[in-house]
DNA sequence: TGTGTGCCCATTGACACCCATGAAATCCCA
DNA sequence: TGGGATTTCATGGGTGTCAATGGGCACACA
């Protein structure tokens, strides 16, 4: 599975194209598909992107909510409703849907910054402010990882 | 697993290329992707650094808590938004990314010192100071460690 | 006909690749 | 055991290549 990281940040011209940094495109692979999906964080101000696969283990995970319950239906709206799918240039540049673009208030540039098995897309200056407070709440938290090892590991 | 120990001391030339040292090169093997992941530690002014493997091992960590909540988007950002992918030329070296000198205060020489299954980088008088450090408190504090025996192990 | 969109090509600046050099460690053999 | 031969490594620098960016053109649709 593609993992995302590292911070990029990339001009938006005025026909609304970004480039999705190249490291990105690499770890997206070569799908089908290539592009990516893209719907707002219902969280922050700032735009979710994964792959196909990823999409597909999203419904998944929705899928195990009981059908008809209330989880499920507003689980549902929130992930699917608002997804775009945006497809790459020859350049590998996507175009911003106007309402990404007025989600994530971007204007001239565009920042991404890899979430591991997603990224997502940010107005550059309310990224640095999210990333600062993010790894301050992480320390003052004491936020700590088990790490999970894999089954061919000794120890 | 690679396993990385030893302190060494390179120069960084004007083009900000230094040669991460051969026993780290050897360690790391023969992976697809020749090259280290590298981030700023957020507990210390040095650069942490590890294989793929290892990134994707963090992600398999990280997805295990739930999407969407607090400590996910924190951990997440802190661990993947600072990281920097970075490739060995022909000779082995790396290109430091200026954020990671700048944090690590880096300028002619950098030292990399083993941890373990990880390694990191710093300016070699920081360095000095924080291994004296390290170790004076290990002693003052009698820090003791319990060892794990791997599964193969007769003992 | 105007607007949005996909496809194509040009430019430029960073950096990944290539080769050369010297020093140091290791090996080999008398 | 000593000393020459060989290999490995760290380092320096030139150059081709690729990613990001900008703009033009054709096509579709309203």
């Amino acid at each position: 599975m593609a993992v995302f990281f590292g911070t990029f940040e990339n001009k938006v011209d005025r026909k609304g194209r970004v480039s999705v940094p190249a490291p990105f495109r690499q770890a997206l692979g070569r799908s089908a598909f290539q592009g990516i999906i893209a719907r707002p964080s219902y969280r922050s101000p700032g735009i979710e992107a994964c792959d196909l696969e990823f999409m597909e283990q999203l419904n998944d995970s929705v899928s195990a909510t009981d059908l008809y319950s209330d989880a499920h239906e507003d689980l549902a709206f929130t992930i699917f409703a608002e997804a775009h799918q945006l497809s790459f240039d020859g350049e590998g540049r996507i175009l911003l849907p106007p309402a990404l673009v007025e989600h994530a208030g971007i204007t001239e540039r565009a920042g991404f910054v890899g979430m591991g098995s997603s990224f997502q897309i940010w107005e550059p200056e309310t990224l640095l402010r999210q990333k600062t407070e993010a790894r301050a709440r992480a320390r003052e938290q004491g936020l700590t990882l088990p790490l999970r090892r894999g089954p061919g590991d000794a120890s």
